[in-house]
DNA sequence: GAGTGGATTTCGCAT
DNA sequence: ATGCGAAGTCCACTC
């Protein structure tokens, strides 16, 4: 075993063993680990009051700070890492932790009345980390097989620039026919077909030509059909699923290739 | 001391224990804790790998999942609680802790191959959270911006001796005519409609003169709007969040002056 | 139940 | 440094 230090851990220990413990740990950068009693005052972008309770308190070594409760996905409290600085002290029967953080300014702080568990780690961490089925791994895939958009598209350029922002992808049907392509990795709300409308509208008075309009996601909301129509655009179902599993690394380096060229 | 129940805490456990302990955890609801080195696979509405490497991963008492890197204040792997089904298993050297929900349908794979740390905790937490701010805060904001209330308003005075008690805050439109604020943190209802319907009678008849009493709350009750138009009382939409906002850039400037010394 | 908008959003990537 | 847009966003609220 390529034997990894094991954590420091104290149960039920005094304030000032969890004291002794907590600054070493924030003052070495380890990743931390309180669970007990505590209240909790943030201010900063916001101002708020967490009344006493049991929760974890994680520090990392980043600085980011963490207060989960027994519940729910999101801290009840936090900051992100950066340029944290932190103040840990007892005082009387009670552990204060402070947090903050200059830009923005914001300060979290945590006071613990009873302490179950103080824990100081080393975490040797690296892993690498790979998420498909984005929204660029759809573009790259419509990229690579345009036909998943539909039978005779050729794209012209990406992430191209126009008025309102950029087009994701940009190229002409098989009738020689512009066509802007906005894509969503999920359900495409009124807003992608109000953005793709926009698109279509400055790409139609500056080129002075017909340009269809494609929205290219799993599926659209209800009412969004009528937009579309409304506005002339079409909606093409692609998965985006379907569009990661496209993308094996050999034809990743052909995109490369391709990427290159636009 | 309402002696709460300490966690139940392996460190550096075999793979049985750990794998009795964790199934004992989320099988009773209680919030796990597992740290070692793990990996974790992901598939649902996208799909993500992470190799191995040391983490902490965490699974609460409603389902929700978290696992956490040594730094970055998000979870790189996570599942939002509610309908979680859990599945533990140890296969040989190695953990496999998996969770799977059916809207969406997704899943999260856990697998440790070095376990530092277990814990399985009971965690008692009804402290209230509150974002919004208090009273006290609301009139605070007013008085530092008092265009919350009313543009061209010009406080005067806060926490005024009248009869009955004490007026939130006194001061005087833009056209000179006197004014009475109450301030309710959360909607208001008949109570301080008649409370500020009094306070107004008691200036009238003191001051002898028009007086505006203008109720500040974030919404008002259904039929108080009968009742202050009755009474000839104004209501103002006033966003506890927006002034705990404001406050704290407020008191955020004292603090970063505050941090500048030390 | 689906859609819409906000968040102490966070995070990355562009200019 | 700043700004913009995506996110496995989550979450609360409305219809």
């Amino acid at each position: 075993m390529p034997g990894s230090k094991l954590p420091t851990v104290l149960v039920d220990p005094s304030v000032e063993e969890a004291e002794n413990l907590v600054k070493e740990a924030v003052s070495r950068n380890k990743t931390l680990l309180v669970i007990g009693r505590c209240w909790v005052h943030y201010l900063g972008r916001a101002k708020s009051k967490l009344g006493p309770g049991e929760r974890i308190l994680i520090v990392k070594a980043d600085g980011s700070l963490l207060v989960h409760r027994s519940a729910g996905y999101e801290p009840v409290n936090w900051m992100p890492g950066g340029d944290v600085v932190f103040n840990v002290q007892a005082k009387g029967k009670i552990l204060e932790i402070r947090a903050l953080r200059q830009k923005p300014v914001e300060t979290v702080m945590v006071f613990f009345d009873e302490i179950q568990l103080v824990a100081s780690l080393a975490l040797v961490d690296s892993g690498e980390f790979s998420l498909y089925a984005s929204e660029e791994d759809m573009q790259k895939a419509i990229l690579l097989r345009p036909d998943l958009l539909e039978e005779g598209f050729r794209p012209i350029t990406y992430e191209k620039k126009v008025e309102p922002g950029f087009v994701d992808v940009y190229g002409m049907d098989k009738d020689g026919k512009l066509v802007v392509v906005e894509i969503k990795r999920k359900t495409a709300g009124k807003a992608a077909a109000v953005q793709l409308a926009r698109y279509i509208e400055a790409i139609r008075t500056r080129a002075d030509r017909a340009v269809r309009g494609i929205l290219a996601a799993p599926s659209i909301a209800k009412d969004v059909q009528r937009i579309l129509t409304t506005l002339d655009l079409e909606f093409r179902h692609v998965d985006p699923r379907k569009c990661a599993e496209l993308l094996s690394r050999a034809e990743t380096k052909k995109l490369a290739e391709f990427f290159k060229e636009t």
